[in-house]
RNA sequence: UCCGGAGUAGCUCAGUCGGUAGAGCAGGCGGCUGUUAACCGCCGGGCCGGGGGUUCGAGUCCCUCCUCCGGAGCCA
């Protein structure tokens, strides 16, 4: 029996790198484009492995060519034939089909045409969306920023955690959660009050999708040194914007022996090895992106890249947007939240580049930040970048143990069900920090792309779970 | 959840003052000396988001609901 492998066919990416003449080539794609004369017809085929795809002429020869003319965009195709030199504007080489096999037509229905089309519309058919030119060029471009995120953390001696996705507590109170349970909706167990007894459920209480992997990654860098997870969250959120997701995939970066400058310096390494990883290895898409997506955002991304990140505290940054003059919608003052406008001008404007806001007031940040000696500011840090805002947040972390219960305390939190967590303090507790980045909003940030749902194969939101 | 905008052919859209529903692309058929979102000709294609109202008459005006989009909040 045959094999059908990987070994009998070549990327298109790969066969556009080989010197013409070459007898004997075989690529399998999807037709995108046919352009039918009398004697000649123009098959573009894609196989996802770059943007432009390959040129395919089927000749008069062909025994299948009146077939071949009539293909319908969409269909699978395998082709055998010789890469030779284009003789036409357009692309340097073409493949000369001595054979066309149809594996698969594509109904005449198929949805998508030769022109553009509008996300909203793509979104209906997320099933069949990567097969375009911006869709092909988001998703490789996910690949290589995941990719280039394992390699950084992978070359610094970081250990990848899978840290859980089903989770117990509410970790840091961070959003509304997605309930996991097996009991019967029509009838749950009850409690003498009447209440749903939580206690039969499938885990012996409740439980919940996770919303952040941070506290059980912390334990693991108090032990481990080094480590991180990357992994799918979830959060029950009504937000309808396109910056939020119920499902989205979160990196976060744990280190012991470490503080908040560090903890900065490793943001900022990140940050930039992951712009310079997507324009060395997605040149094609990134020219894409940069011509049909977003002006100038080559230019952007390589400026990051080369400058150096502005660091500065959240007082001065509030001094700075109280002096700059700027009308905002709700007003800065030390103590309020940084609104997503302020963030903007700060990063846009008054900056012009990265920038890290540190030590906030405490009363507006998690639980486990720790505490900086001012008693009223804790060692946190937002990397605020132009066009997205907040890419990045993180902090150092309480070590303190007796500091940390009391935070625990004053956030109302049940402090029995962060025995675990604070047994870390307990035993060998170090300064250690860590941060979050939200990896859609960095694949947005290196596309251009707008909406968080055309940067996620199979967007979640509110009121929308196809596929 | 709040504020704003939009729903017309498979897609992208036009539709004037309220008076019989339109184009381009896609699809089918044919033509064309190697095309580049090819081009040329012909053909098929509509619950004008749902419901209610005003009117002789509603895609168009009013009410209501639904969905989507943008922004805000929440956050990543």
């Amino acid at each position: 029996m045959q094999s059908l492998g990987q070994g009998s066919r070549r990327r298109i990416v790969d066969v556009l790198t080989l010197s013409p003449p070459q007898e004997g080539i075989v690529v399998k794609g999807w037709v995108r484009t046919v352009r039918t004369s009398k004697q000649v017809a123009f098959l573009n085929v894609n196989d996802g492995s770059n943007l432009s795809g390959l040129q395919v002429v089927a000749g008069e020869d062909l025994e299948n060519r009146e077939e071949v003319g009539h293909l319908t965009t969409g269909s699978a195709v395998a082709i055998t034939g010789t890469l030779v030199e284009s003789p036409a504007k357009g692309q340097a080489v073409e493949l000369r089909a001595t054979a066309v096999e149809i594996v698969g037509k594509a109904d005449p229905d198929y949805p998508l045409q030769k022109k553009r089309h509008g996300f909203e519309f793509l979104r209906t058919i997320a099933h069949l969306r990567n097969r375009t030119n911006t869709y092909g060029a988001v998703f490789r471009v996910r690949n290589a920023l995941a990719h280039a995120t394992h390699c950084f953390f992978q070359d610094r001696g970081f250990v990848y955690v899978h840290t859980p996705i089903i989770t117990a507590s509410d970790c840091e109170g961070a959003g509304e959660l997605f309930r996991v349970s097996t009991l019967d909706p029509e009838s749950p167990p009850r409690n003498d009050q009447g209440q749903i007894d939580w206690s039969q459920d499938f885990f012996g209480g409740s439980t919940y999708l996770t919303v952040s992997g941070q506290l059980d990654v912390e334990t693991f860098a108090l032990g481990m040194s080094d480590v991180y997870t990357f992994g799918p969250t979830f959060r029950a959120e009504n937000s309808h914007t396109s910056r939020h997701a119920s499902e989205f995939w979160m990196i976060e970066p744990e280190m012991s022996f470490c503080d908040l400058a560090g903890d900065c310096d490793l943001a900022e390494a990140y940050t930039k090895h992951l712009v310079t990883t997507v324009l060395e290895r997605c040149a094609e898409d990134m020219a894409f992106f940069d011509e049909r997506v977003e002006k100038g955002l080559v230019e952007r991304l390589r400026a990051v890249a080369e400058a150096s990140f502005e660091r500065m505290t959240y007082a001065e940054a509030v001094r700075r947007l109280e002096g700059s003059g700027q009308e905002f919608e709700y007003p800065v003052y030390f103590g309020a939240n940084l609104q997503a406008e302020h963030e903007r001008h700060l990063t846009e404007t008054l900056v012009g580049r990265p920038v890290f806001v540190t030590d906030y007031p405490r009363e507006i940040k998690a639980f486990y930040m720790r505490r900086n000696d001012d008693d009223r500011t804790v060692a946190a840090m937002d990397l605020l970048v132009p066009k997205v805002g907040e890419l990045i947040g993180g902090s150092q972390r309480e070590e303190r143990h007796d500091v940390l219960k009391a935070a625990i305390e004053a956030a109302k939190l049940p402090v029995e069900a962060y025995q675990w967590y604070l047994d870390t303090r307990r035993f060998g507790t170090t300064p250690h920090a860590g941060f979050g980045l939200g990896f859609e909003r960095m694949v947005m940030y290196a596309t251009g792309m707008q909406n968080i749902r055309d940067v996620i194969p199979f967007p979640r939101t509110p009121g929308n779970c196809l596929f």
